[in-house]
Parts: C-alpha cells; sequence; structure tokens
DNA sequence: CATACGTTCGAACGTTCGTTCTAATTATAG
DNA sequence: CTATAATTAGAACGAACGTTCGAACGTATG
C-alpha cells in the first residue's frame, strides 16, 4: 500500500495540528464526505455496524463503491468518523452549558438534558455511538475511549461536587453508571409521541436519580 | 427445502405440546446442542452475532461446520435459542421470587436483584440478549417481543402498585425504562472486582430508583 | 455378523463481503 | 483553450460468508 499514489482520502489521514484552529475552510469535498457521513449513519443504525455493507451505503448515497472510497479509505473508518463527530459534538455543548452553573444539581440536571437533547436532535448517531461502543478496532477505539473518559470523568464530577457538598453517602462510580445507563438505553425505547419532549424526559429523569421515585415527583392528594 | 430429508435439527423445530410438560427426557441430543449454546453465547457475546461467523462457532466448539447444523439449522435459530433460553430463565426465576412478597416497595427491589444475580452468574447470556435485540429477523423476533413484554408488564406494574399505594406522582413507562437502562446498560461496565457482589449493587441501584442519591445512603455526618 | 440410525466430517456450493484497478468524466487553474 | 487535478464509475479481485452434500464413522440392537 505505501507504493500507491496517495488518494486524498489516504492524505486526509494527519490530524490538523492543534494550536492552528485553521479556520474550518469547509471545501467540496469536505461537504461531500458529510453527506456520505450522514447516510452512513443511518445505515449503521438501521442494520448495525457489521451488519451494513459497503453496497448498502453506495445505494443510500446514490454514489458509486469506488467513489466511496474517495472519500473515506475504509468502512472502519467511516465510523469511527461518525462516533468520533457525534462525541465531541456533545462534548463540546455540555462544557459550554456547564459554564456559569454553580449549584451541583442543577449542574447534573443540565448533563441529563445536554444529552437527551442531543439524542432528539441526533437520534441515529447517539444510537450507532452507544451501540456500536465495541465495533472498533485498537487503533481506532482508543481515541473514541479517550472521549468516553472525558464524559465519564465529567459525570463523575459532577456526582462528587454533588456528594461533598451535601455531605450525602453513595457510590458515585454506580451512580454515574446508573445514569448512563438511563440515559443510553433510550435509543432503545424512545417514541416522541408518547414520551416528550427532551425536557420533560429530563426533569423525570433527573427526579429519578436525585430524589427516587418516591420523593421525587409532586405527592399526589389521597382520594 | 421441503423435499429434503428432514434432518434431527429440523424435526425439533415444532413446539412441545403445551399442556403435556413432557417429564424432560435429556437425550445426549439435547446435551450436546446445550453445549454448542453456551460456547455459541461466549461467542456471540465477544464478536456480536453479525460479526461471529459459523466458522468462528466451529472453533469454538471444535466440531466441524456440518457437525453444528446437525444440531441447529440455522446462525439465526441459535442466537433464538439462546435469547429464549436465557429470557425464560430470568421470568421464571422472577415469578417465582415475586411469590409471598407483597410489600410493593421490596417487590421492586427483588425485581432488580434478580436481574443482577442473574446477570452475573450469566453475564453472556444477558449481553446477547440486550445488545442483540434486534437482530433476529420477523419469523423469530417476535417470540422474544412476547416474552419482553411480560417482563416489560411485569415490571410496570410493581412501578404502578408503589406508585397507587402511596399516591405518588410520577410517570411509571419512563421509571421503567430508566430502571431497564440501569439494569441492562450493566453490561458495558460491570467489573466483579471493583463492583462488588450482586446484592450489593442491586440496593444502591434499589436505594437511586426508589430513593434518589440525595434520599438514598445513609447520610454522613458533616466534618 | 448384519443392519440401522444417530453422529461427524471434508469438501464444496453459490453469494456477498471489503476493497482496488483502470479509465472516463468533470471541475479548476494558467 | 490547454493542462492539471479532483471526482466518479464499471468491473473485478481474493477472501470469507452461511449453508449443503455425500460419505464415513460409531454404537446399539436384531
Amino acid at each position: 500500500m505505501a507504493t500507491l499514489p496517495a488518494t486524498r482520502a489516504t492524505r486526509r489521514q494527519g490530524r490538523v495540528p492543534s494550536g492552528t484552529p485553521s479556520r474550518a475552510p469547509i471545501t467540496r469535498f469536505d461537504r461531500r464526505l458529510g453527506q456520505i457521513l450522514d447516510h452512513a449513519t443511518a445505515v449503521f443504525c438501521e442494520k448495525g455496524y457489521e451488519g451494513a455493507s459497503m453496497r448498502d451505503l453506495s445505494r443510500a448515497t446514490g454514489m458509486s463503491l469506488a467513489g466511496l472510497y474517495h472519500y473515506c479509505e475504509s468502512k472502519e473508518r467511516l465510523l469511527f468518523l461518525i462516533q468520533k463527530h457525534t462525541f465531541t459534538t456533545i462534548l463540546e455543548k455540555l462544557k459550554s452549558r456547564l459554564e456559569n452553573v454553580p449549584d451541583p444539581e442543577q449542574r447534573i440536571r443540565i448533563f441529563i438534558l445536554n444529552h437527551l437533547e442531543y439524542f432528539v436532535s441526533n437520534q441515529h448517531g447517539l444510537k450507532v455511538l452507544s451501540h456500536e461502543d465495541e465495533s472498533l478496532k485498537n487503533g481506532l477505539s482508543s481515541e473514541i475511549a479517550g472521549i468516553k473518559r472525558q464524559y465519564y470523568r465529567i459525570c463523575l464530577g459532577l456526582m462528587e461536587d454533588l456528594r461533598r457538598g451535601r455531605g450525602l453517602d453513595f457510590n458515585t462510580r454506580t451512580a454515574v453508571m446508573s445514569l448512563f445507563g438511563m440515559i443510553n438505553w433510550i435509543y432503545t425505547w424512545y417514541n416522541p409521541r408518547v414520551d416528550g419532549s427532551a425536557e420533560a424526559l429530563a426533569e423525570q429523569m433527573g427526579n429519578i436519580v436525585l430524589k427516587g421515585i418516591v420523593h421525587g415527583g409532586k405527592t399526589r392528594r389521597k382520594s
């Protein structure tokens, strides 16, 4: 492979040098790759990464097989780019939203809301991120794992802040993992007609995690 | 296929007539099939259903490809049998444990404990059940979906009992789905060394769902 | 021993997989 | 317009896929 002429896609592999935000010159190439990634997200979501073939993607994008490989060197890298973009976006939004909110309980509620809002507006991407967590091989999986670790540590920090601030006694790791389960599992059941907006769901889930179903809702009158 | 001589596996396809518990004569055939299913569970768990090949199963069981097909007519049916056995077992255990326990809160705690205990003792099976939820096609998936509906309705009933009994106000569907997320997601993070026994975890998760992290643990002294 | 049946296998079936080759077409720069 | 590079497509590659076939094996019964 080393002697072959480098395609555009292979040349693209190197990272943008950090420190140079590079002012994002959106080229035709990037736009087209973005379209491919959008279609690939939908196909991976429906058929699963292993179950989806490059020919499925070819059909979905209306592009030939060779055309796809002009923009991305492998199927695995498509999944990588999808997961990286999705995870990076949700993480950036979270960091931004957490600024200027000091109250520990409110910060946890923001974490939940951020996740659910992003899910509702990008269901396919978040399902592919959650469900295909183990589909990448050693090389590419480690970078996603790094972002995941950041996401986990932020949430763990939120839990520890609440715990310390109020002198509570609970296992923060279990709490974080339970919360992750609640918000990640949603791709298996969420129905906008039945389950309402992200805000409504986030409040309910926030109540459960923070106060439990016993103390979470407004108590009703007994008839 | 209709004109081919029926193999043992195809003849086995019909259901055992209900009403006749059939006293379970465990034949050599059943024992061997069970071994295959055990190995298949581990392989599906590690590589995913689509990612695992019949040759992987052949290697894991030490049996030839044709040998596997003597015991089960297709890869998909292997997954079906794994999921059906796993789900049926956990459901039966749950029903049995719920007898003679009237208190609504305790019943929810039993539900959680039953699920986590089964997970700890059969991690591969429960992961294959959760993760490969959408891998079966129309014919075989509906039967699994039926068991799942039973499982869901039982848990929904537990929630509604607690809600009515105490005059609480919360969305039972969201509560059930959140709880399912908590207990199903565990296959992505559980580490026995770190996270302890099923009992310990079940108590923590029960506290979260019922009382939340704010009221769930024993309050600590402030230093 | 002969027969029958459950069991196992090596080898192959046709298909689909991810990927690549070559060449034609289109856009861009001088 | 010419030349250079970016973009697309058709056809094919070898490998791996799920599955099947015919023959051999083992064992228990007549």
